[in-house]
DNA sequence: CTGAAAGCGCTAACAG
DNA sequence: CTGTTAGCGCTTTCAG
């Protein structure tokens, strides 16, 4: 029995008046039913459902103090890890009755600031958010200042509660294995660190076990984008005396636009030079060579993340929860068998 | 000079007595401050800053009826294109003061029904939605009957505004391309077309040009899923006595998993079979071999679509909007040269 | 240019 | 189990 036309919208108020209880009771019925007499919800939701009657969240959002609703902030969804990170969390978030309000920054902490803001200006009862770094970040003091829930994804901190793989011991693992493969000599590649403290943990990490086994200091080369290689960086990186024998990006997006510059180049992978990402993206398996990478599943970060925030709201006290992260073996990164890397034809025509 | 204190959250009114003005004055200052006199809103502003002030849009919302807020409702975010298109919606809303509250439906009519539900109940101002299919969809009566806007992305309809692509002349153009590498015997394939009308219109447009070239009829074999490609059905599709030598497929994701499926196989791509999608997302173009592919830039679809509704918002006559397609080149469809396609060792070892 | 008053739709005390 | 009362924070007439 759905009404078609369009009908004027119906209050609360007039549910009551009509079913001849106060409004009180009307409210009763949509969010306590057990409080509620049998007969008299029936005969309330009878004319609620013969009007089409839905409270309106505004009022109640305004009284109650709490909009069931999340903010979530992300750099980007081009980056497919982030876009698995938002269906983590809008999953978990609406199994609780929760809505979520979504934004992008674009690695930008201007936008970060605006996006914050706006959050907050609705009145949102928590926010998910991953910032450029966290330290000294003003969006968090906005939120603590404010009194809103946060929870950091993809971020680590102990300063801030958060959901997010470790960075620096991923990183790692990453150069044992390029280091069991044969790679003595390892570059780091990545965005300006300034935009993204995980970026710079993974540097730290990668750098660290390089020293450990012995191998040469890891260089780190900057693309102006977190998400796109410039080629000219590439070509003078490896124009170089002592040029890498492997790359690691700090990044699945950015080591496939890697591939394809060092193609551009000349330079066959993995044959000429080995290549790994950071993230696990899912097209790093149907790739041509597969990538090697760390998986570091964004699905559970975000579900993580929504999850620490839900009992943040239900005044649980504050925890962050790491999440695990594994080596994925792709083709991108093949044993050093061969000579120096130099400008040869590629292997597809 | 923010105030790091976890303080009170003030309201207008107190705003309102600290700088000496009625509340009424308060609320221009904000939204019409050219209504103001200079020396009145400087100390208004004053006053409010030291607060950290910012009305609260529940209350003004709740009084004007709007809350600039608009939803977005699409099967999912693994899907690229779908990613691109929050990306275009968000960014065109934000240029407007809007927020975008948003959700995924997994191709699910279902879930899209409750989706729109808890968007009516936000009392959002408009949405966007991608549906199974817009024909006596009840989600569509629903938002009619409430008297919301919406504008529909991805999904082409007379009877309702949309955002989309030509799906049909788009599928015939790459119909058209495929014959031109020689093939005639034209495969597509899909997943259920009660979840998607886009596939069922890429399919008649197929089966048109098919029929005008004078190629095979084309049969259509169904996966499960949308995204994700069934290796039962393909290796069923393939021992048939007249097997396909190009399959077309709905969409970019599907193409892809369809491509390692046939690897799993035996089956090259395109040495031993061609294969085509529909979407353009990006990784397409970084796969070995590259993509053939329509490009349908979601970005724009998704820009569009919002500006669409928000016209819609503004009282402006409603329209529709078809966004350009351009057929991609790519590896993936090869000129029908060799033999029947048979199990044969592929070329990566 | 500014103020007073009314009320958007709902819920939370508190009574009964 | 139900009603009464008050008001969440804001905007919007309508007067001045």
């Amino acid at each position: 029995m759905d009404n078609k036309r369009r009908s004027a919208p119906v209050s609360l108020i007039q549910i009551a008046h009509e079913a001849e209880v106060s409004p009180a009771t009307v409210s009763r019925a949509f969010n306590r039913p057990t409080l509620v007499h049998t007969r008299t919800l029936e005969r309330i939701m009878a004319v609620a459902e013969r009007h089409g009657f839905r409270p309106n969240r505004l009022g109640s959002s305004l009284r109650s103090g709490s909009t069931r609703t999340l903010g979530l902030v992300l750099p980007t969804l081009s980056n497919p890890v982030f876009a698995d990170c938002f269906e983590g969390a809008e999953m978990r978030a609406r199994a609780s009755g929760f809505s979520v309000m979504m934004t992008v920054t674009h690695y930008d902490p201007a936008q970060e600031a605006a996006a914050v803001q706006r959050l907050i200006d609705h009145q949102l009862d928590g926010v998910i958010l991953t910032v450029a770094n966290p330290r000294r970040s003003p969006v968090l003091k906005a939120l603590k200042a404010r009194g809103v829930s946060y929870v950091l994804a993809y971020n680590e901190s102990d300063a801030h509660p958060c959901s997010a793989v470790d960075n620096y011991a991923a990183a790692s693992d990453m150069i044992s294995h390029l280091a069991r493969l044969g790679h003595r000599r390892i570059a780091f590649i990545s965005g300006p660190l300034s935009m993204s403290d995980r970026a710079a943990t993974r540097l730290s990490g990668a750098r660290s076990r390089a020293r450990t086994l012995g191998l040469a200091a890891v260089k780190h080369h900057i693309m102006p984008s977190h998400t796109q290689a410039d080629t000219q960086v590439l070509k003078q990186m490896l124009g170089n005396p002592n040029p890498p024998s492997a790359l690691f990006c700090s990044n699945d997006l950015l080591a496939t636009t890697v591939i394809v510059g060092l193609r551009d180049l000349g330079y066959g992978v993995p044959q000429d030079i080995s290549v790994a990402g950071f993230d696990g993206m899912r097209y790093g398996a149907v790739m041509s060579p597969s990538l090697t990478t760390i998986e570091a599943a964004g699905y559970e970060i975000g579900k993580t993340a929504c999850h620490l925030l839900l009992e943040q709201i239900e005044h649980q006290p504050l925890r962050s929860q790491q999440v695990p992260h594994t080596l994925i073996t792709g083709a991108s990164a093949a044993p050093h068998g061969t000579v120096l890397p130099a400008p040869l034809t590629t292997c597809k025509s």
